[in-house]
DNA sequence: TAATTATGTTACTATATGGTAACAACATAT
DNA sequence: ATATGTTGTTACCATATAGTAACATAATTA
């Protein structure tokens, strides 16, 4: 009983089934294995049509990265702006994150961050990524000020967390064994507690 | 002064320096993007030759796996035969596993792990690759048992573990602030002890 | 209703590149 | 020396596919 949409949002929905597509096929085919005529197909239209939603092939990709990041980024303004430790802010980070970073757009994003072809975009890409990163190990050196964090190299840990994290969009797959709340309730333990016996 | 080398020996360089020379190529610009012909030039030979020491394209990936993987479960004879705690084996399979894996030929194979277009292939690398994570899990299930390790996930902390390793090769280059034995350590300090202060 | 804009199509081009066939030269062992 | 296998070359083919031009039609607005 929804009201008619309006030309620009059925534009955008449209786009949006193209990238959540194409990212699913490049995600398990491989972005180049993946042609735009297989694309196309999927949408019930043909190629040229494509280029009326995205500027080439490539553009899916910073398409993917613009939504990803946007997501991510907001996630980061809410949480650094709660009053909490910092331990519980990486905490929160994490368990939003992973629901972020699950779906096919992310997983696009992540497998191709930074391998756009076109040099100034994949300098754009891994700037974009390293900027969270940064924003990341700000929470984590106030952490090692404030003394909720373990006094350790704020940008190795930045790193690992964001490798194991993104790590995730390659093996877990909402259909598993496992649910996203088990999976965030593990990794924060194992982040925090580490893995040694009492 | 080295003693002349015999033919198989010969042969067995000139692979070896196509597969470093492709794999470095591969990293940095993609497997896609890297043509036989480029390759070719780095040898200076022409392409039909490189033919002469593969099957083809994609048996480089095949050919850098075998090699790296063939490294890793050595490593992993080494370590469980030695008669330490699990968390030591631990470590100590850290501690090696990085100077493994920052090799060209090993971020090759890491990088494009299960991604061969011929679908045994693909499954034979997912195989390998699971076959080693089994392997390190065992190590922890075992850990867990003995109490060295904290009660968790085995599967999930494995996969984590290999995840955050693995992403080194995407980053950590030697030439850079940090020594191999100083990232070990800092890796080492986070598994075991987390990030949590006090 | 006329005009304009959005959305789509068919048909095509240009180009890259994995792989192969046919041939040449060289080294080695008998 | 001569036969044999090794290592290399030039020239070529088949194929895939990103992107475009020209044209058609539906939808919206004036």
């Amino acid at each position: 009983m929804q009201r008619n949409l309006t030309k620009d949002e059925k534009r955008e929905q449209k786009l949006h089934v193209i990238l959540s597509n194409a990212a699913k096929e490049f995600i398990e085919r491989g972005y180049y294995k993946t042609s735009l005529d297989d694309i196309a197909r999927m949408q019930n239209v043909t190629k040229p049509t494509l280029y009326y939603y995205i500027k080439n092939k490539e553009d899916i990709l910073v398409k993917c990265e613009q939504i990803t990041c946007g997501k991510i980024n907001s996630l980061l303004d809410i949480v650094m702006a709660r009053d909490i430790s910092s331990l519980d802010m990486i905490q929160e980070f994490i368990n939003e994150y992973i629901k972020i970073i699950t779906d096919d757009v992310a997983r696009c994003h992540v497998r191709h961050r930074g391998q756009m072809e076109n040099k100034e975009l994949a300098a754009k890409s891994i700037k974009n990524h390293k900027d969270i990163e940064f924003r990341v190990r700000e929470i984590i050196r106030r952490g090692i000020n404030d003394g909720s964090i373990r006094d350790c190299n704020s940008t190795i840990l930045a790193i690992l967390l964001f490798d194991s994290l993104n790590g995730l969009t390659s093996w877990y797959h909402s259909d598993g064994q496992v649910t996203l709340d088990e999976l965030a309730e593990e990794i924060i333990a194992l982040v925090t507690k580490g893995v040694s016996g009492r």
